[in-house]
DNA sequence: TTATATTATACCGTGTAAGTAAAGTTTGAA
DNA sequence: TTCAAACTTTACTTACACGGTATAATATAA
């Protein structure tokens, strides 16, 4: 791994956090989503599906469809869009539940590294999306 | 990636905090480090390897060498050793310097991974090994 | 009925993590 | 002087995850 956060999972944020930008609760058409948020098509339909599963977005199928946000932008934490995509990255494998470190008992490194991925998951899990919202008029020119 | 903190960079660590536990300052044999710290032989000589090239550790070659620390325990941050190992991760791929973010003069949420890297790598400057040392008292018994 | 949506499942190429292997060099000691 | 045990260096390997694609099916407004 390079980075921690997936693309995948940024991508479902930036779609999250566009979607409670949007004006009305319309269905936004997911070609578009992907469009204005630099995400493939397929790449975003596989994403979307994921988020969908997890009550997150919801969906209109047909001519006139769309995705929608379905969860309270005020109540959805940048940790549970991780959860519903899977996320079950740590800081450190030794501080893995499953993971016995044969150290444990004395080791400060383990300490260090629990207290580091505590409080950085509690950032993830006070950041509400209602604070990153992405507004149309926040795009780059040109693709509305 | 589904670690931050690769196995190498976490086995990199123990191996300094071993050393900065030893009462004496005379070199161990790689194989008995290896040995105490659950690390292979060869992926110890790996690491250690890439430890001396950046001036943390030393050797002493023939049959009575062994490996050192070099530097000085309460001057030497995890930090340190992360990037003697080629430590490059990131939290978010979008917060790199070369990722040019379209959205990035309004996109909050790059702004919240700036904030939390920023925090998160801060402890890694701040945390010393000599905060973090290994003692052979520490280790599982029988193996000595 | 057609165009444009979403849905669902299967597939794939590349790169990295994590480690192994092996051959060579150095040096204290028997 | 020869051996044993250490470090040195380079090359190789295997499995899996990341970051996607492709395709076929279904739904529905116009």
């Amino acid at each position: 791994m390079t980075s921690f956060i997936k693309r995948e999972y940024d991508y479902a944020i930036r779609i999250c956090a566009y979607l409670a930008g949007r004006e009305d609760q319309k269905p936004v058409p997911l070609p578009l989503v992907a469009k204005v948020l630099y995400v493939s098509k397929p790449f975003a339909t596989k994403i979307v599906h994921q988020l969908k599963n997890s009550g997150i977005t919801g969906a209109v199928q047909g001519k006139t469809g769309g995705i929608f946000l379905k969860a309270d932008p005020k109540k959805l934490s940048l940790f549970s869009i991780l959860e519903a995509m899977g996320f079950n990255s740590t800081l450190n494998e030794c501080i893995k539940d499953h993971h016995h470190c044969p150290l444990i008992k004395f080791c400060h490194i383990h300490d260090f590294f629990v207290e580091a991925e505590l409080e950085l998951f509690s950032r993830f899990k006070t950041k509400m999306i209602s604070e990153l919202v992405i507004r149309d008029q926040d795009l780059a020119p040109g693709l509305l």
